[in-house]
RNA sequence: GCCGUUGUGGCGGAAUUGGCAGACGCGCUGGACUCAAAAUCCAGUGGUGGCAACACCGUGUGGGUUCGACUCCCACCGACGGCACCA
């Protein structure tokens, strides 16, 4: 027993020992925690990054990202990412002498933070200020130079006294209004049920949550979004986006043209229905009509016969919830009406069929069939046994429906025309005969504005007794949201906002003595969102939502880097709002974001998604702790391109710990001031490697390339670790290079190398071209294709020259000898290619 | 089903205009230092065969254009994301 105890004792002491020298190692590395809080501090105290004034005369350079919601949670992994790629891109621009605006704020309304109220009892307001203060500690921790003193806060009244002005100019302009809608019902909801908008359902469901989507009629507030559809779509184009996203966009909004045809009813001549194809050329084809369930002539027309089957169908239509209506594999489903409808272009009698294949919210809510040529229609027309006609030649109709382009067959004036002319061929006819015209339709709807919950904007109008409406007059504006304890923010379960229970603040008195009840629905979280990006250029200012000489300076925002996720939701808010604004003289620009990047995700070691249930979470508050700061910047731009999706890996993140190790040692000898083979004088070993590094790392960065701008700077200083000295003045300049992805190392160092001034705004360096190119290149010889010689030449050989150096070349003789040559490429500095036979 | 993105060593990725595939990093192997290890420094590292010089194969698959293709064209397969009865 003895002798084993002692070995153990001793292995013990072994591995303590072990223990020490480590942390003696970690001596010989730098001490991130100590330089990265000092230079965190002194940027605090100088505000280094304060923004010039708009009259510094210098061009101006604004970034930003999509401001985070400050959940309880705090940052994940994600954030770090694209607030590193824009914080590159500032400290870059403002070394390059741009006058640089680089914001962050907080979209801070949101049901969280209202659920969270209701079940402890605290204020939504003091809990989220506690959020964005750890939120913020967090970012503050990762060194991005942020102009600090214009941070916004969507749920400070200051801030949203804005939001709700604009929505009152939205209002007095009839794009803000209530109306009796089919709306995105989500009884199951927490807190009561709520209302969503169309781009806030997701295969049917709630897109927080997943609950159950039913589409019902209510009284809602809807912003007119429509009427600005086309310049959407059409504004597209100029923007320097992501294909992917602008594709989403358009896709949304959805654009077809086509006609609109009116079909009279029979026997009811005061009734016509007006139906939307696209394909109004196979008019001749049409063998049966389509009402939505919901559709307003359905109870008109229906004949006594049919309207218990009518009345039926659309019964268990409006149990259904909007996943269970859309499910694709379901057969379909409908009800005949009695009704016949007359085409106006045969005067032939179809019967009118109510079916939920019809959307009442798209075109006019009516189709005519042509299950020929439309698979839906075909569908439907064989479950329920309708004509099928065919009027284009091409396919099989006995299989399925022809939904190509052909010769137009028993279409009378339109035979032998294909699909292009006998579209304008008809709509003429339809025009001519009043039956119809040429039609433009969008998929985009109204956007569904109004939520009925507590922590949002309140919705600035006022409902009378007398029955008329007006807006919180501006000079009153904010409309602060009143203090509610947890009982009155529970919900009331009938679907009403809990602000009906405020009520000292529900009830006003007009002067006249009519009394008048506030609008209880808040905004939605996308308002604040909409227009941010023009508070941070004149934060404070409490006449104007921005002055609008600082808008002109400024706008539009030079680039702007967030998730996908937001592809539909916030950027088509913000460029809806923004052309509002630039419609009433307020922006200056007819877009908010010129160029918009979307970083990639960062998944798992495992390349899983991040999540807590697979345990695969890296948190960013650790990696900053261990590691430091500055590796971790560097790391996530060294990952790969910033838009792709790439894997977390700790050991390439110790990696590039290394490296910064490296970087420091090559700067510092381990000694307290600098090592000392840097030095004045320039023996020119480093002249190639140093200009090829100045200009690869400036075009990367420019090109947002970061992952080879840092591979650049990685094979510097392997090479300045092959150097006997090291000239200052490249030293210097690779510490600017390095500085915007990490910047508190690169401060350190700049001191340490006799600088009194911040490096942030030292001149960016340049390179000398002539230092590049070299006078003497290896190049390869290819014989049919494949590298068989290298040889050296002159750069500026000519290619007769080079052609004779390659074939008098002992490797290629050899190779060639016994074969014929057929041809030579040769082109200097490039390649030369023998082709033989 | 439609639209978009994407596919390169053991892994992350590079190759800017069609011109030497695999830069840089991780991992691995060997060496120096050390009593030993860690750290650090140096070197090697796509696969197969060969003592070697070298040869052959190699960028999802199959074809094509070209003196030459990761790169351009056609067809297909897989992964990721979005939309989804929009007439």
């Amino acid at each position: 027993m003895v002798p084993r105890k002692s070995v153990l004792l001793f292995l013990q002491a072994d591995f303590f020992v072990h223990q020490l020298r480590n942390k003696m190692g970690d001596f010989m590395s730098y001490d991130h925690k100590a330089i990265e809080k000092r230079w965190q501090t002194y940027w605090d105290e100088h505000k280094t990054f304060k923004t010039a004034p708009e009259t510094s005369g210098k061009p101006k350079y604004y970034v930003m990202n999509m401001f985070p919601y400050p959940s309880g949670q705090g940052l994940h992994v994600g954030h770090p990412e694209s607030y590193t790629a824009t914080d590159i891109m500032a400290r870059f621009n403002r070394m390059r002498g741009f006058n640089v605006l680089q914001p962050m704020g907080w979209d801070a309304f949101g049901l969280p933070a209202e659920q969270y109220a209701i079940k402890t009892g605290h204020n939504p307001a003091d809990f989220t200020n506690e959020n964005i203060k750890h939120f913020k500690k967090q970012v503050k921790s990762l060194g991005f130079s942020y102009d600090w003193d214009r941070e916004i806060n969507t749920t400070d009244p200051e801030y949203y006294k804005w939001t709700q002005w604009i929505f009152e100019q939205l209002y007095k302009k009839g794009l803000a209004y209530e109306d009796e809608i089919m709306v995105n019902w989500a009884p199951d909801f927490p807190g009561g049920g709520i209302v969503v908008a169309n781009e806030e359902v997701i295969d049917g469901k709630t897109e927080r949550g997943s609950y159950p989507v039913y589409r019902v009629p209510m009284k809602q507030w809807v912003l007119r979004i429509t009427k600005y559809a086309e310049r959407l779509l059409s504004d597209l184009d100029d923007l320097d986006w992501p294909e992917a996203i602008k594709e989403q966009q358009r896709n949304w909004i959805g654009k077809s043209t086509g006609a609109a045809v009116f079909f009279k009813v029979d026997g009811k001549s005061d009734y016509q229905v007006e139906v939307y194809t696209t394909r109004p050329d196979t008019l001749f084809g049409a063998s049966y009509m389509v009402l939505a369930p919901e559709h307003d002539l359905v109870d008109k027309i229906t004949t006594s016969e049919c309207r218990a089957d009518v009345d039926a169908y659309k019964a268990k239509i409006a149990s259904k919830s909007d996943l269970e209506r859309t499910d694709l594999n379901r057969e379909k489903t409908g009800a005949f009406t009695g009704a016949y409808g007359i085409n106006p272009v045969n005067g032939e009698k179809i019967p009118i069929w109510i079916a939920d294949y019809v959307l009442s919210s798209y075109g006019t809510g009516a189709i005519m069939a042509v299950p020929a040529h439309d698979t839906r229609d075909y569908e439907f027309a064989k479950k329920f046994d309708l004509p099928i006609r065919q009027v284009i030649k091409g396919g099989d109709i006995s299989k399925e429906a022809f939904t190509g382009d052909g010769t137009h067959i028993n279409s009378a004036f339109l035979d032998v025309l294909d699909k292009k002319q006998a579209i304008e061929k008809i709509i003429d006819w339809l025009e001519e005969h009043d039956a119809g015209h040429k039609q433009v339709n969008y998929k985009l709807r109204d956007w569904i504005f109004s939520r009925q919950r507590y922590w949002g904007e309140p919705i600035p109008v006022i409902h009378w007794e007398d029955g008329k409406q007006t807006l919180v007059p501006e000079s009153e504006l904010p409309l602060r949201l009143p203090h509610l304890n947890q009982d009155q923010m529970k919900p009331s379960g009938t679907g009403e906002s809990p602000l009906a229970n405020a009520k000292s603040w529900l009830e006003v008195t007009r002067q006249d003595g009519v009394k008048g009840r506030r609008e209880t629905n808040t905004m939605p979280q996308w308002a604040g969102s909409s227009w941010y990006f023009l508070r941070y250029i004149d934060p404070h200012n409490d006449k104007v939502l921005a002055d609008p000489e600082k808008l002109k300076y400024w706008m539009n925002v030079d680039l702007y880097v967030g998730g996908a996720e937001h592809a539909v939701l916030h950027l088509l808010y913000a460029r809806f709002w923004h052309k509002f604004l630039y419609d009433l003289g307020i922006v200056p620009t007819k877009e908010p974001f010129q160029k918009l990047v979307n970083q990639g995700m960062i998944l798992g070691t495992n390349h899983e998604k991040m999540s807590k249930s697979k345990g695969n979470v890296v948190n960013p508050d650790e990696i900053v702790d261990s590691y430091g700061a500055d590796a971790l910047r560097v790391y996530e731009m060294f990952m790969g391109p910033l838009t792709q999706s790439k894997p977390w890996s700790t050991e390439s993140l110790a990696g590039i710990r290394r490296y910064l190790d490296r970087v420091w040692r090559i700067f510092t000898s381990d000694g307290d001031g600098i090592n000392p083979i840097i030095v004045s004088e320039n023996d020119h070993k480093l002249d190639k490697i140093f200009n090829q590094t100045v200009k690869k790392v400036t075009e990367d960065y420019a090109a947002m390339r970061f992952n080879t701008a840092i591979s650049q700077m990685m094979v510097f200083i392997n090479e300045t670790f092959k150097a006997e000295k090291l000239p200052k003045k490249y030293m210097n300049a690779f510490l600017q290079l390095l500085n915007p992805v990490a910047p508190h190392i690169t401060e350190e160092l700049w001191q340490r190398m006799g600088h009194q001034e911040t490096i942030a705004y030292a001149t960016w360096p340049t390179y000398d071209e002539s230092q590049i190119i070299e006078k003497q290149i290896e190049m390869a010889v290819q014989i049919n294709g494949k590298v068989r010689a290298k040889i050296n030449t002159p750069v500026d050989i000519s290619r007769d020259e080079l052609a004779k150096m390659a074939t008098d070349n002992p490797d290629v003789k050899k190779q060639v000898a016994d074969k014929n040559i057929v041809k030579i490429i040769a082109i200097p500095g490039k390649i030369i290619n023998i082709v033989v036979k």
